[in-house]
DNA sequence: CTTGGCACTCGGGAACACAGAGTGCCAGAT
DNA sequence: ATCTGGCACTCTGTGTTCCCGAGTGCCAAG
């Protein structure tokens, strides 16, 4: 259906347009790659990739420009993921090392990687429904209200006020401390709901409403939770490239969490380290049809924890971009899987 | 020097301007507001206006457009601050309220300025320097790392991981824990470097190389989250107004904490409460020419702990403005000090 | 199937004119 | 002394026209 010539012609087109932003006209093409050929065949060809949907030309007599479906097609067969050159890499293990919380990491790797593609850079926080538990603490703030604080192996820390129904004093709070770590230490986070079902019925009766309130708390913390939080950076890199759908559309986007979410979209169980590519008018959000996402899965251990990746311009440098996401996202695991 | 009347109409002209974006001209200036004279005379008044920089003319025959100098004697003299809606106050309460944790708190709070204001709104998380120690925590993670939890009065929660210098069983940690506590608990962050100096010599000479280890960990994290997080939203009511200076530099100053910190300013002293104005060039950035910012300090229970604002064009309803970031700061203030 | 030639189309920039809003100034009125 | 109406002048922004050139589609020949 479509020659190897048509498919390096459309492959030039993409590469030009990225590169200078115009729409790209037969005879340039046909002069700066080396076809071979005239630019009245590539004329020909253009027609044909033309009539598939791949390119399309914004008035007569302009030259053409690439389709949603057309930079797909060059995503999934006619680009290879560019590698980091040595200095980038430099740059982000130097820029990574020296984090000293997750907070930090998380910040630290949303700015390198605007920074590196100079784009808009999002990162998910790492889930905590994949994490496990490695400490509860009850801290006693007043004689009624104690503070849950639930630490991860992934070295997050949530934290809630709790008000208690009864007075209650500390020797009782630690011995709750010993029986909830016993119950839950090194647990993975999904594993507590049902972990702590039983638990009022093997405290004596009179800690129950305790117990009662406390676990409802710390269901909640795991639920409400669950929705994580995004972070972004890079925004002033919207700036420069003018947006075909209004850029206030894209700036709103970026400030809804649920969006945001969608938008990184969900690691595919079988293959949890590939890149997703979402091209235009392939995205869900419909205020976003002039942008693309590039993501991917990351997380220490093999196991994926959350999202990150970057979102710009459809006319983006795909084969660099998901170079340095697919990097960044590597080195971001490694740091996670050492702490 | 400037008579009533010349103050009325530099009011006139700021009034029409920001509510016009269009260079505002004498003959509609002494219609639309009932000044009782005639153009011609206001034109003398503009021309005296002009001569004393308050305001300027864009190109020779164009209207007027205040000066940076000419909004400062606005706000200076010639407005009041504009108290909120019935239903905007409505709006703030149920939007703060219900807010689980500081984070929250400081997130709901940037999204509700912002939507009051439709501009930039940024918040600074409250000092840890000017907050109390509620209670210091140690996890034992494994038997060489210990995790240090430090919460504080305002629902703060700081964690960091300590590597220890020798391996130590949990008694010995309970016991740590129990003279720090003894020593720090309801104590200002500022005290505490003054109470912790002497504690290695108060306690066995083999655990003082631990008991250093913990403490150079504290004072650090007191040093580094000495500048504090800041947070903004609403970028994307930017986009409406075209800004003079890039938008590109405003977003980027966005991003940048230390900008942001010193946008907002210092709280003086004196008049914590008072509401800080700062209009295009008066402020301490180059890219933000034509940015005003509007800022005050917040905290609970009469103390300062930060400061929040918004962030827009010079041309901004400086009135509205003051009187929403003045508004959200008593609120948020009230619901920090009951939590 | 490729190539060169050719007529056609359309966007974008330059040149130009023009209306309208606004100003400055002056002489007369209050 | 101050205000007012009148008047000439100066701009910007907009609409119009015109033309160049890049690019196309098609056709006939290689």
């Amino acid at each position: 259906m479509l020659d190897d010539r048509k498919l390096a012609v459309l492959r030039a087109i993409v590469e030009d347009y990225v590169s200078t932003n115009e729409p790209v006209g037969s005879k340039a093409l046909a002069e700066r790659h080396n076809l071979n050929v005239s630019p009245a065949t590539v004329r020909n060809d253009m027609a044909v990739l033309e009539e598939q949907g791949y390119i399309a030309q914004p008035h007569t007599s302009a030259g053409r420009v690439p389709t949603d479906k057309g930079y797909r097609l060059f995503v999934d067969r006619l680009s290879q993921v560019k590698p980091l050159s040595v200095a980038e890499r430099r740059a982000i293990e130097t820029f990574l090392v020296g984090a000293v919380d997750l907070d930090d990491v998380v910040t630290r790797t949303v700015r390198l990687l605007a920074q590196l593609t100079r784009q808009v850079a999002v990162v998910q926080y790492p889930t905590l429904t994949r994490s496990t538990v490695r400490h509860v603490e009850l801290v006693p703030l007043t004689d009624r209200r104690v503070m849950l604080v639930l630490i991860t192996n992934t070295g997050r820390v949530e934290q809630r006020v709790i008000e208690l129904p009864e007075v209650i004093e500390e020797a009782r709070i630690a011995h709750l401390r010993a029986v909830l770590n016993a119950c839950l230490d090194g647990c993975g986070l999904s594993a507590v709901p049902d972990l702590v079902a039983d638990l009022p019925e093997r405290v004596p009766a009179e800690d129950r409403p305790v117990v009662a309130t406390i676990l409802s708390v710390l269901l909640e913390t795991l639920v409400e939770r669950h929705d994580e939080k995004i972070v972004f950076a890079g925004a002033a890199n919207l700036a420069g490239a003018d947006f075909s759908s209004g850029l206030r559309d894209v700036l709103e986007a970026l400030e809804e969490q649920v969006v945001l979410m969608r938008l990184l979209g969900e690691t595919s169980p079988d293959t949890p380290a590939a890149l997703t590519v979402r091209i235009g008018s392939e995205n869900p959000y419909s205020g976003l049809r002039g942008t693309s996402i590039v993501a991917t899965g990351y997380g220490s251990g093999g196991q994926q924890l959350a999202r990150l990746g970057v979102l710009g311009p459809t006319r983006m440098d795909y084969p660099v971009t998901m170079g340095a996401v697919r990097a960044v996202a590597r080195y971001v695991s490694q740091i996670l899987a050492a702490s």
